[in-house]
RNA sequence: GGGUGCGUGGCUCAGCUGGUUAGAGCGCACGGUUCACAUCCGUGAGGUCGGGGGUUCGAGUCCCUCCGCGCCCA
């Protein structure tokens, strides 16, 4: 083994080496039921961030954990074509050339694109070589896959046979950059600084005249309505007339609806059905006509009289210009409101009527509400369920149509002759209708999300009734970032459901969003962001350090600060477990295969107090992981795993065996070794899910049973024996309570120094241990007294009583007795405000008969120990004055 | 406006079903060339668990309220 451990040097070898084993398939097994995780697809053309890390981390983790229980594992890697994303760097490549996509044409185009997909999919999977995704590859798929396309195209006919999916014009979100509709779910609301201008209508006549506030005025070119509140008595008088509008001059009525705030502005609003949402639906209930006045890139259209042809900020501009003149801009007052953006190139979205695609999600939701409601599909952390149920029971219709040319073409054919609408599994060549062949397919491509709702079972071959699918699906956890619940996992649960007649997936673990160290969510344009690019953090620190860290620095559903401090004292960590494992192989010499681990060792059968101890120990610990694990206390385990390497077998363990070692070999030596081994590989095997890299190295170096750890068998436990854990936990306190005052005396490290020990009933195990324990306290072996009761105490001699035992440390020339009376004291003293609050809780008749009785046992006992503690320390004090 | 999360030592975070004296890493102080490891070892200082109220024998943990920060939905 390596002097240090190096992850860059172990790391990619061996994810190669398990690649080509087949280790990362999955062995089925008819009668077991399989554990199945369909991965959330990256997009194609993107890099992968901390927020695929985490995705990998804690996927890895769990598919890892059960292959090593031994069950059928299969993990579904694949990506996701992503239309607008994708569509907009390839039309920016393309920009710098100097060209649009129209001037390449449509087929051109999406030819451009499948090559610019090509170079990003490979470097996406080199980048998950590097996290170390243990997914099957042979069976990755792509959203615009042959058989994934056939899939979408099943479940639109299947949708549009049933009518769930419809057509019609309705007031939808555009993108005026992106020329493309898209869906509530991608606006995204930021709060502006903006302006309310108030602006006065008259009636025809002008003896009346009503003043209304908006945030928007070229809109007031497409008003076709000013509404006020039914019970408004300011406005009651007006309800029926009519206004005309500014500069253009049409005459639009005054109408009264519940909907209207009588407390913003003047309590009296402009109707402009296709361009706002509210005000379309006000425009429904009074059968108002929809005047859109923009085009497609808002620039106004003809409706807009006067300002045809500007852009609808110009617009803006100008009618106040004009308004103002007109003398019937009242004023302007500052507003902040919120402003909706598009999510993929945050320009202004503007509200408008348009002829779309929708799906009718009322009675798919009810099922996905039921689904999770009676426990079919359990979300972690519970929590979001209720975000989830909020969702559902407020849903809208989903707008599925984009403006796009890359992404599945909707399967809706026109016949030019007839007019009727094919929707086809198969491309038709004819008109069903008239047999006409004038036949025209919809220009528009579905949302992305659309194809993304069918992922765990269109990966197993739906529609197709494959093996896979029989085998896999449903799928069991379905992990992903709480960010994109609505977006895809209840998309994912009402597609399947609907599909399949069957949940996609048994619980859904949410995990928070990576920010950075000032809590900032990473984003390119951060100044640093290179630094908290996994990629970078993993050639410095190693993919297991920042996988454990991520794993264990978080909790489900929370955001989480990434601390590159903590990626280095994990990668350290990794460090740790090699030198351990170097400290055992170097012990092992060349009679190494005598000691490959049994698959489980009792306690009972083992003649050293430390090797019950450390087996034990281990036992309770592998009880512990899997209770964690299996409550998806993911992060909880890991560092329960980490105490324990560290801070119990490499700290004490490892430290006691030294000395049995060090002997001539023999018995002793060998039983060291027995249990070395035993409990190092138990512990590669409970960390291999949270460092896999490290922990399969080192297996690979000591005497094992298999070939690889990845596929190996988990620790099987055991027995714990309380008596030994008991002892060792006495004897490592009075090696600290030693070691404080060495300490505290200024005692040089390499000085031995004399001790009495006054035992009592734990004679025989420090007499057990008694090389070991000489050489963590550092005592003389010649100075040593062991004794179970003493009758004179030394003079000169600091004192301890802790865990039983006294214990003198003549340091003769070093004690100042003033200093010892006085340390003495304060341990009194805290002895007995200890006392006093353990007398007051046991004298509580409310304690004693409502606690458990185990805790009030536990408090008798705790009591008695300190009484007992403090005798001996009074007696102290009495012989030192 | 509705919902939800967070606030624990200087920093980053744990604390799972309420139950001993609230833990860890980093940082800090002191001391260490012990033949696995300075990516290390030993010892220590440092917290009224955001404020207030309540439930309970017992509250960091449950409830109410207030303050601060964030997110989601409208």
């Amino acid at each position: 083994m390596a002097r240090m451990y190096d992850a860059a040097a172990i790391e990619q070898p061996l994810y190669h080496w398990w690649m080509e084993r087949g280790d990362f398939k999955p062995r089925i097994d008819p009668a077991q039921k399989p554990f199945v995780i369909s991965m959330p697809p990256p997009n194609v053309t993107g890099a992968l961030h901390l927020g695929h890390a985490i995705i990998a981390s804690i996927e890895d983790a769990m598919i890892r954990y059960h292959r090593l229980h031994g069950r059928p594992t299969l993990w579904v890697p694949g990506s996701d074509h992503a239309g607008i994303a994708t569509q907009n760097v390839v039309e920016r490549e393309l920009a710098k050339e100097g060209l649009t996509r129209h001037d390449l044409g449509r087929e051109k185009f999406v030819e451009r694109v499948w090559q610019w997909k090509e170079v990003y999919h490979r470097r996406i999977t080199e980048q998950h070589y590097a996290l170390g995704v243990s997914c099957d590859w042979d069976r990755e798929r792509f959203t615009m896959d042959e058989g994934l396309s056939r899939a979408v195209r099943e479940a639109f006919v299947q949708l549009y046979e049933d009518g769930l999916i419809y057509r019609g014009s309705y007031l939808v979100n555009w993108c005026p950059r992106c020329g493309t509709a898209i869906s509530d779910l991608e606006v995204e609301h930021e709060d502006e600084q903006a302006h309310l201008w108030y602006v006065r209508y008259w009636t025809a006549d002008r003896s009346r005249s009503i003043t209304v506030a908006t945030t928007r005025p070229e809109t007031i070119l497409g008003d076709t309505a000013v509404a006020v509140h039914p019970e408004d008595e300011r406005y009651a008088d007006l309800v029926g007339l009519e206004v005309v509008l500014p500069v253009i001059g049409r005459a639009i009525p005054i109408v009264a609806d519940e909907a209207v705030d009588r407390a913003f502005g003047t309590g009296a609003v402009k109707i402009t059905p296709a361009h706002d949402p509210v005000d379309y639906e006000v425009g429904q209930r009074h059968g108002l006509p929809s005047i859109n006045v923009m085009n497609d890139d808002m620039t106004m259209n003809a409706e807009a009289g006067p300002y045809v042809g500007q852009d609808r900020f110009d617009c803006r501009r100008n009618l106040v210009a004009d308004i103002e003149a007109l003398g019937d801009l009242i004023k302007i007052q500052d507003l902040s409101h919120a402003v909706g953006h598009c999510q993929r190139c945050n320009t202004i979205v503007e509200p408008r009527i348009s002829k779309q695609w929708f799906v009718k999600t009322a009675p798919l939701a009810e099922e996905a509400l039921a689904a999770v409601n009676d426990g079919r599909i359990r979300i972690v952390p519970e929590r979001f369920a209720r975000v989830y149920a909020n969702w559902m029971e407020n849903i809208r219709d989903w707008c599925i149509s984009r403006q796009l040319w890359w992404g599945h073409r909707i399967p809706v054919w026109y016949c030019a002759d007839c007019g009727a609408e094919l929707c086809a599994r198969e491309d038709p060549t004819t008109c069903a209708k008239c047999g006409g062949r004038a036949l025209e397919q919809d220009p528009d491509v579905l949302d992305t999300w659309f194809s993304s709702g069918l992922w765990p079972f269109s990966t197993l071959g739906w529609p197709d009734q494959t093996p896979d699918l029989d085998y896999f699906y449903p799928t069991s956890v379905l992990e992903t970032g709480y960010d994109i619940l609505f977006f895809w996992v209840a998309r994912m649960i009402m597609m399947g459901l609907r599909m399949t007649g069957q949940v996609p997936f048994d619980t859904v673990y949410l995990h928070g969003l990576i920010r950075n160290e000032d809590g900032k969510k990473i984003s390119k344009s951060l100044p640093n962001a290179e630094s908290y690019d996994p990629l970078n953090i993993i050639r410095e620190y190693g993919q297991d350090a920042l996988r454990y860290t991520l794993l264990t620095g978080s909790t489900p559903g929370n955001d989480m600060k990434l601390s590159l401090g903590r990626v280095e004292s994990n990668r350290n960590f990794g460090n740790k477990l090699w030198q351990a494992a170097r400290f055992v192989l170097g012990n092992l010499g060349d009679q190494s295969a005598a000691f490959t681990p049994p698959a489980s060792v009792d306690p009972a059968t083992l003649d050293d107090v430390a090797d019950r101890w450390i087996v034990s120990r281990f036992h309770g610990l592998v009880g512990e992981v899997d209770r964690l694990f299996e409550a998806y206390q993911i992060g909880e385990a890991g560092r329960q795993i980490y105490e324990f390497i560290w801070g119990e077998y490499c700290d004490w363990y490892i430290e006691m065996t030294k000395v049995r070692l060090r002997g001539d070999g023999g018995s002793a030596a060998e039983q060291a070794l027995q249990a070395l081994v035993y409990v190092l590989d138990g512990c590669l095997k409970l960390l291999h899910p949270y460092m896999p890299f490290v922990t399969e190295a080192i297996w690979q170096y000591l005497p094992h049973h298999g070939e690889a750890l990845i596929v190996a068998d988990w620790p099987a436990g055991g027995a714990q024996d309380a008596e030994a854990e008991a002892d060792l936990a006495a004897l490592m306190e009075l090696v600290r309570a030693i070691r404080n005052v060495r300490s505290e005396y200024e005692v040089e490290a390499s000085r031995r120094i004399g001790a009495v020990v006054v035992a009592g009933e734990r004679l025989a195990l420090v007499e057990s241990q008694r090389e070991a324990f000489l050489q963590l306290a550092r005592i003389d072996p010649a100075q040593l007294t062991l004794v179970t009761g003493l009758a004179e105490h030394p003079e000169r001699a600091v004192s301890l009583v802790v865990a039983g035992f006294e214990c003198y440390l003549p340091l003769a020339a070093l004690v100042d007795l003033d200093v010892e009376r006085e340390r003495i004291g304060k341990q009194l003293a805290e002895l007995a405000s200890e006392i006093a609050r353990s007398e007051k809780l046991l004298g509580n008749a409310g304690f004693v008969a409502k606690a458990p009785e185990a805790v009030v046992e536990r408090e008798r006992v705790k009591l008695g120990d300190l009484r007992e503690r403090r005798a001996k320390l009074d007696n102290r004090q009495q012989a030192l004055s």
